[in-house]
DNA sequence: TTCAATGCAAAAGTTTTGCACCTCT
DNA sequence: AGAGGTGCAAAACTTTTGCATTGAA
C-alpha cells in the first residue's frame, strides 16, 4: 500500500516490506492478534520474515504510537492498530477480544485527577464476560 | 494466623505453612507484588519454600477468588488480595501500582450490557500516568 | 556508500510440569 | 493410611539480544 509507506515515512521509519506487511495486517484485522499470530498470517506472503523482526517492528510501532499493546491476561500481548483510548471486551466463552466505544471514561479520569491528584496519561479498560453471540 | 487458616479451610484448601505465608504476605502489603517478589519476601521466614510452590499457590488462590491477578504491562503478573473489582493506577515515574476506589464504573457496565449486549462478569481498569508524589 | 533493518540462533525471563518425597487430615 | 502438597530440576513459552548479512536511502 502506498499510504502505509507514507505513514511509516512520516513517523521517521525506514520503509521495508516487513514493516508494511505488519502494519497492513493490523489495519485489516479486528482480531487483536499477538506477535505469533501476525507472524503466521504473514508467512505465506512473506516467507523470509522472522518472528524476531515482528517483535522488533511492533516495538517500534508501539513507541511511535502506530499500534497499541493489549494485555488481557494471556501469556502473550495482543496488538491493535486503533491507537485512540478505547475499552476492550474479552469473551470468556469464545475468547474473542473486541473493541468497544463508550462514553463516560473522561469523567472518571477527571475524578481521579481531582480526588487523588493522579495525572492520567492513558488508560486500559478490559471487560471480561460473555459476548452477545455466546449468551 | 488463625484466621488465615480458617479462610483457606473454608475454601476447601488444605492448610499448609506455605499457603498461610503467601496469603498473609498479600494481605499485609499494598505493593501488588509478583511471584518473584513474594518468594523473596518469604525466603527469610520460609527458607525451604520454592518459587514453583508460590506459583501453584497463587494459581489455586486465583481460582478460588482469594486473590486477583493484575496485568499492568510488565513481563510478570502482580497479585492483589483485594478481590473486589477496583481500578489501579500505575505511575510511569516511580512504578508504583496503587489501588483506587472510584464510583462510576457500574454505569459503564450497564451501558455496555444494554448497547452491546455483552454480559460483564468482571473488569480491569488500569490508569497510567504520574502519581501525586512524582508530579 | 552508509547506516539501519533483517534473520538466525542463542539467551533471558516467566511460568508450568513431572516426579519423588513429605505432610496435612 | 491416603490424598494431596512441596521442592527440585527440567521443560515450555514468550520475548530479547548479538551479530553477520542484506537492503533502503
Amino acid at each position: 500500500m502506498q499510504e502505509t509507506a507514507q505513514i511509516l515515512r512520516e513517523k521517521g521509519l525506514k520503509v521495508t516490506p516487513q514493516r508494511i506487511a505488519v502494519y497492513n495486517m493490523l489495519l485489516n484485522t479486528k482480531e487483536h492478534p499477538n506477535a505469533e499470530t501476525i507472524y503466521k498470517a504473514l508467512q505465506p506472503t512473506n516467507p523470509t520474515m522472522s518472528l524476531a523482526t515482528v517483535y522488533k517492528t511492533l516495538d517500534y510501532f508501539k513507541q511511535l504510537h502506530l499500534v497499541q499493546e493489549l494485555n488481557v491476561g494471556e501469556p502473550s500481548s495482543r496488538y491493535d492498530a486503533i491507537v485512540c483510548c478505547h475499552p476492550h471486551t474479552v469473551c470468556s466463552c469464545c475468547g474473542k477480544v473486541e473493541d468497544l466505544f463508550v462514553e463516560g471514561m473522561t469523567e472518571i479520569h477527571k475524578k481521579v485527577e481531582e480526588e487523588f491528584h493522579f495525572h492520567v496519561d492513558s488508560e486500559q479498560l478490559i471487560l471480561y464476560g460473555t459476548c452477545a453471540r455466546c449468551q
